[in-house]
RNA sequence: GCGCCGGUAGCUCAGUGGAUUAGAGCACCGGACUUCGGAUCCGGGUGUCGGGGGUUCGAAUCCCUCCCGGCGCGCCA
């Protein structure tokens, strides 16, 4: 990248500085190469100088000077400037960014990628809802979100996996409850008068689910009871049912898990009861009160936490802990991401504790809370609960306004932000939202690639890429020479709004090219095969950033 | 009470140490094409960057404090 490039044009004239001064072995500050946000302020600009300024106690503009004196020639600097109180601007050739488009053009798919992450063995852990109901829009955040940052990890170089963790086991008081419920309207179904759970699942699908099992086996199941161990009963005859329809509904959404890891597993292979007794062994667990308790406190949570109930029965911290040991021992991850929903972010420290008691170090584990989304529709928020079943589903949401819509909304906002979602607004901008905006870039190159393979003037030759100097021009191929930084920016920062961002930047820089730089020319064939190349290697990135964000890049709409 | 996330234009939000012009979309007003897709482009902004104090050559950005909103604090998951 051109800024690796600079950067270290910038510690050689350092080195040199610091060595006439009688220091050649002064350690190398951090050089930091921005972009200006004025144009008049060169391609790139460097702080350099009044960072050293402050570490020499010396005038940062005299710095400035030496730097640049001491800057070994390149051709691709047109010139250097001091400016301000000392920062460093680069004012570079236009050929750079033809050395970029021309890059772009053989690299293709993978202009973008990188090997910033060398190889590290990461997982993503997102959505994992439970299994008692279809996804719905309260709980859908985390998907696209997971998802890109999958994929923007894959894109610096990280093996990554997807996993979705499926709390199946019988202990989870939700299955319960949901189980009562399926077991309330399948006994109604047949006609008799019961109470419906305080606590339970009011949606259609409940109903929906138990009119199947009496469709299937009639009266078979009137007499179980109705405690516990019956809600069991009943949780099973669904269950499949359940996840099939999880696959269903982030499959919808464009996401594919390349594990569906079931909590059970843990149980009946007798892995939480193992990890707790390894606790106990290496003094990390003791026994108080009855029951076994796991010493968080001293990993940073507030105080210790139970591992192990009075009764016996394990706590959910301790399945977590299994399958954290399985995460980092078992399957040897070297980091493993967890994209939580608010709800559970008072659970971040005693997890985290967990797993440094575990002894694993704790920056292996991330825990990344998304924030709530409020529905708005008619102008007042939507009060959604799965239970009192007044819930969207996510599938009704993409029937709405399509999948790539859906994602582009989630996707949009900083996952730390409270995100607004306007329903009337997502439908009614259908025809009009920003995610066809970025699409209708894709597609009009894409038409214009098609046109030019009908004209006879363009032949086969190639184009000259010194004749794109239009403003128009240089603006579209510096954003296109920007894309790499970002993927890995967005990467690193776990950041994958700054894809929409960037996306619809980058669309506004190629509408303005097509509006102002007429590409095909009967009378100017040369610069008709130049613009050919700015348009195929614009809507190749396009193509890579709509990937990345798992949205289509039609070459029709 | 403690903790976390927010508070930036009418609305929804980017920007988290950089340049005395703080940006985008939406909405609103006005313009643009006889040729590549008008789902487009161009023009139109008097903002206490929640308030106050501090650090710095420089603060929406870092620190302290207060206010407002959302959420979380179980031998539930």
């Amino acid at each position: 990248m051109i800024e690796d490039r600079l950067r270290d044009l910038l510690r050689q004239a350092y080195a040199a500085v610091m060595t006439s001064e009688g220091q050649p072995d002064a350690p190398s500050p951090a050089i930091a190469i921005e972009k200006p946000s004025n144009p008049e302020h060169g391609d790139f600009s460097s702080n350099l100088a009044l960072q050293l300024g402050n570490i020499l106690k010396a005038n940062p503009r005299e710095i400035a000077q030496e730097l640049k004196e001491r800057l070994p020639d390149d051709p691709v600097i047109e010139r250097v400037e001091v400016a301000g109180p000392g920062f460093i601007n680069f004012y570079l050739t236009a050929s750079w960014v033809h050395t970029t488009l021309q890059q772009i053009l053989v690299e293709r798919k993978n202009y973008g990628r990188s090997d910033a992450c060398t190889g590290e063995k990461v997982q993503v852990e997102f959505v994992s809802a439970n299994p008692v109901g279809p996804i719905h829009i309260g709980n859908a955040r985390g998907g696209p979100f997971g998802d890109v940052l999958a994929n923007l990890l894959e894109a610096v170089g990280c093996q990554v996996q997807r996993e979705y963790y499926l709390n199946d086991a019988p202990s989870n008081t939700q299955l319960q409850i949901f189980g009562a419920s399926v077991q309330a309207r399948y006994r109604q179904l047949l006609g008799e008068d019961v109470d419906f759970p305080e606590d339970g699942y009011h949606g259609d699908y409940v109903t929906e689910l138990a009119q199947g099992i009496v469709d299937e086996y009639g009266e078979k199941y009137r007499e179980v009871g109705t405690d516990t161990e019956g809600a069991l009963v009943f949780f099973e005859l669904v269950e499949d049912n359940m996840v099939e329809q999880l696959h269903c509904d982030c499959s919808a959404m464009g996401i594919e898990f390349d594990e569906w890891f079931r909590e059970t597993d843990l149980h009946e292979q007798g892995l939480v009861l193992k990890q707790v007794d390894e606790l106990r062994e290496s003094g990390a667990a003791y026994e108080k009160d009855d029951a076994i308790w796991l010493r968080t406190g001293d990993f940073g949570d507030e105080e210790d936490r139970v591992l192990v109930r009075r009764d016996g029965a394990p706590t959910y911290i301790a399945s977590d802990i299994a399958y954290a040991a399985n995460k980092f021992y078992t399957r040897g991850f070297d980091r493993v991401i967890y994209v939580w929903g608010p709800d559970h972010f008072g659970y971040v420290p005693r997890m985290k504790a967990a797993i440094g008691a575990m002894g694993v170090d704790i920056d292996r584990a991330e825990f990344i809370i998304y924030q709530t989304v409020r529905f708005l529709e008619g102008g007042e928020p939507l009060r959604l609960s799965k239970r009192r079943g007044d819930i969207i589903t996510l599938r009704e949401l993409i029937d709405d306004i399509g999948r790539d819509a859906v994602r582009f909304f989630f996707l949009m906002r900083s996952v730390d932000a409270h995100l607004d979602f306007d329903l009337d607004l997502a439908r009614q901008q259908s025809a009009e939202n920003p995610v066809y905006y970025v699409q209708y870039a894709h597609a009009r190159l894409s038409s214009i690639l098609r046109e030019a393979e009908n004209v006879d003037y363009i032949g086969g030759e190639d184009g000259e890429l010194a004749l794109l100097t239009h403003p128009d021009e240089l603006t579209l191929m510096r954003k296109l020479a920007d894309y790499p930084g970002q993927v890995v920016r967005a990467a690193q920062e776990r950041a994958p709004h700054r894809l929409p961002h960037f996306a619809l930047e980058l669309a506004q820089t190629v509408h303005q090219f097509y509006t102002n730089c007429r590409v095909l020319d009967s009378d100017n064939p040369e610069m008709s095969r130049a613009r050919l190349k700015i348009v195929e290697g614009s809507r190749i990135v396009l193509h890579n950033i709509l990937g990345l964000m798992g949205l289509d890049a039609p070459e029709k709409m």
